[in-house]
DNA sequence: AAAATGGTTCTCTATTTTATAAACAAAGTA
DNA sequence: TACTTTGTTTATAAAATAGAGAACCATTTT
């Protein structure tokens, strides 16, 4: 039986919902992924999945195959049903905080580009642009520290 | 007379664009980015943003005003001359990149919401949203050192 | 085999986004 | 005053997105 949602929990996915489309994420994407974090049993199957949030099954069907080409979500069955329990794959968000954090950085190879097309017509324009790039670029290279100062305060 | 862009700039705009389209900027937008950064003016009036990318003047219009309520872009005028000359706002870029990385770090409200709702049926996945939680209130916290840093290593 | 289950795919529609073109306003010029 | 320049606004049109709904397909179950 599946668990009843309080209204806190649903307004909670809505939020969620909004802020990850706000980042660009397709609306119900996010709602399943505020969904499948909420629920106690941090799992449910498609139909709970089209139950909970009203939505067609199209939607999520589509919802769910995208999220599982990005490696976001899992799908477990259960002996002697047949049913798909979909989860958050969540065990490995290092990688995932790595890259966003990396995402970031991506704009210093465009900034070089640019440096280079550049005639020194205004110098403190580029002098600026430059300094940006190597901002990006030290960070680049402190993300590891990042991930290393955390377990280490941890113990 | 206003700078003839080379195939090379042109090509290079266009890639700009792409990059800021796809983390969420509407693409004009990111490619009077890219116009602005590569001119070696590193300035244009609204009559030449507009020939130089082939696009019409209310789209101009409304990209530039939306990229200034932004505070990206900022414009200036010249004595006798009537016309606008837009430049990108580059100068604080610290506070950008500070803005930029805290954004990563906003979702860890949600996940404290998030846990707090939650029964602790499922403690590993409990856990695990724990942790990403931490670190990024570990981040947050670091985020000042990673500018100090900077600034040290330059010197 | 027929029916039910679990999910996918296809077609259509509503919404949102992005851009155009043409009218408009303001301010300077002849 | 009429005309030009410089941008803004206002309708619209075109295109991209998201999702609904129904038909469909592959397995099970009966």
């Amino acid at each position: 039986m599946p668990e009843i949602l309080s209204e806190k929990k649903k307004e909670l996915i809505e939020r969620i919902g909004v802020f990850h489309e706000q980042r660009g994420m397709q609306p119900l994407m996010g709602r399943i992924f505020g969904l499948l974090m909420v629920l106690d049993e941090a799992e449910a199957t498609f139909e709970e999945i089209v139950d909970y949030l009203s939505v067609s099954k199209s939607a999520v069907s589509n919802a769910l195959n995208f999220m599982q080409a990005q490696n976001k979500v899992r799908y477990k069955t259960k002996p002697g049903k047949r049913k798909r329990y979909f989860y958050l794959k969540i065990d490995d968000w290092e990688n995932d905080m790595q890259q966003q954090i990396e995402e970031i950085t991506k704009g210093a190879h465009f900034l070089n580009e640019v440096i280079a097309a550049r005639k020194n017509e205004k110098p403190e324009f580029t002098r600026q642009l430059q300094e940006l790039c190597e901002f990006l670029e030290y960070v680049k290279t402190k993300i590891p520290n990042l991930f290393e100062g955390f377990r280490k305060q941890k113990r």
